[in-house]
DNA sequence: CGGGTAGTTGACTACGTTCAAACAGGGTGG
DNA sequence: CCACCCTGTTTGAACGTAGTCAACTACCCG
């Protein structure tokens, strides 16, 4: 893989001066260790629409953080399969795999043009020695992996179209008011048959709901556009013992 | 939580002659690692069937493997919904939330009566610091919890019912093989509603695909007993494009 | 402007759920 | 020891949700 790499001698890309310092790794380290975190990421990588971070059966050497653009990762069954497990954003690590595994479990692809901080493994042993609370970090990290991912078994499970789509749309709208963006209007950044295939459901079944949705006034969408009109009728829509 | 707890100063508790050692945490330490494990391992835990090992929220202090018996993870939402998330075996390794949340984020519930050695949180802390191996031990149990529900989300969100079923049959099938039981011979712990809440799936749904798989000669199975009779079968199913 | 991709909508089908009834097994008490 | 109950399981019939197939439309990019 020939990735476009940026060296973090230059600049801007230095953990204390990110902009999304209060949502990535640093979370609630002192200025010195996000000194310490800092010589951790060595680059950066670009990474344009399509194209793959990494593959499922690679040599996973490094965890990943994006600093703009957004990632999905998916499994690859026999054959025809595939699930989306998640889809990342900026401030969001992916790439835990690496941390015990020689190889990447799921294949990441780029959804749009991305960058990402490169977090090499072995550098993050060494590191969290000196700085205790990285240790800490990777753990909550690791554990809000399994915990998200519990809460889709719950949505795939449990839940209808429409609540599953309803709990997609507030799921994003919270994520991206962490992220400093409105929640109530926001871009989706992948197409309906990502959010099908991530939720279970046939592209055709998003297309429709959504559309429903918008007929009703809960939302205003247009291609990747979503404006939340009323989200206390989504919360009901999940809540409501189908 | 007034749980009979059971000394590890008698005796036959002692994970180097535990019969589950080669499966259980241990897996690649020497003899001497063994020790200083078990040495970890203070106490075991009692439980009877339908029993709270811990529940949703109370405060995560231990991490538990199992010696006898088996248990259910699930997580409760909103009022009705429920969504088990895992079915533990001997040697398996559960509660694993522990190690970074204060609070576990699942419950766990015995599906017969069960015996668990107890691996305290700071115990585990402190020990990890002179076994270096045991810190990679936990990052490979958190990273196939990772795993293991990643393929769980596979299974609900592109297969079919009868997919489901045969791949649930042949992972228990091949769990049991691990344990050392016979592979196309076992019994199921949990009852029809638990096995299809686990899958997405109604009891009802479950019971005739399970009576349908046995009028196909695939499988033989009364009650919780079942006989793998043509394993080829359930793997043509789960690879057959719908 | 044209071609290709992404999204929408409709009609039909099928899979799995729901509701209901009957049955089997296991344990308890008379 | 049998009658009884309770729980778990099986099976049937009707229904409804989401999938499938297909046609059409909107949008984006060269």
């Amino acid at each position: 893989m020939n990735k476009p790499t940026l060296s973090n001698e230059s600049s801007s890309i230095h953990c204390a001066s990110c902009s999304l310092r209060a949502l990535c790794m640093p979370c609630g380290m002192t200025t010195h260790e996000i000194e310490q975190l800092a010589t951790l990421v060595k680059d950066r990588i670009r990474i344009e629409k399509g194209e793959y971070l990494f593959r499922l059966g690679q040599k996973a050497e490094a965890i990943y953080s994006i600093r703009t653009g957004s990632i999905k990762t998916q499994l690859d069954n026999h054959q025809n399969h595939k699930q989306i497990t998640g889809f990342f954003l900026p401030g969001e690590v992916l790439g835990l795999d690496a941390l015990s595994n020689d190889t990447y479990l799921s294949n990441a692809i780029a959804l749009e043009d991305t960058e990402v901080c490169v977090m090499k493994n072995h550098n993050l042993d060494q590191i969290s020695r000196h700085v205790p609370i990285l240790q800490n970090q990777i753990r909550q990290l690791l554990n809000s992996e399994i915990s998200r991912s519990h809460q889709l078994l719950l949505c795939l499970g449990s839940l209808k179209a429409e609540q599953r789509i309803a709990t997609f749309l507030l799921d994003f709208s919270g994520r991206f008011a962490h992220l400093g963006y409105s929640s109530h209007e926001f871009n989706l950044r992948m197409n309906r048959e990502d959010i099908g295939n991530f939720l279970g459901l046939t592209l055709e079944t998003t297309s429709r709901i959504l559309s429903k949705f918008q007929k009703e006034g809960f939302i205003a969408i247009q291609q990747k556009t979503v404006r939340i009109l009323n989200r206390d009728a989504l919360k009901d829509i999940v809540n409501t013992a189908h």
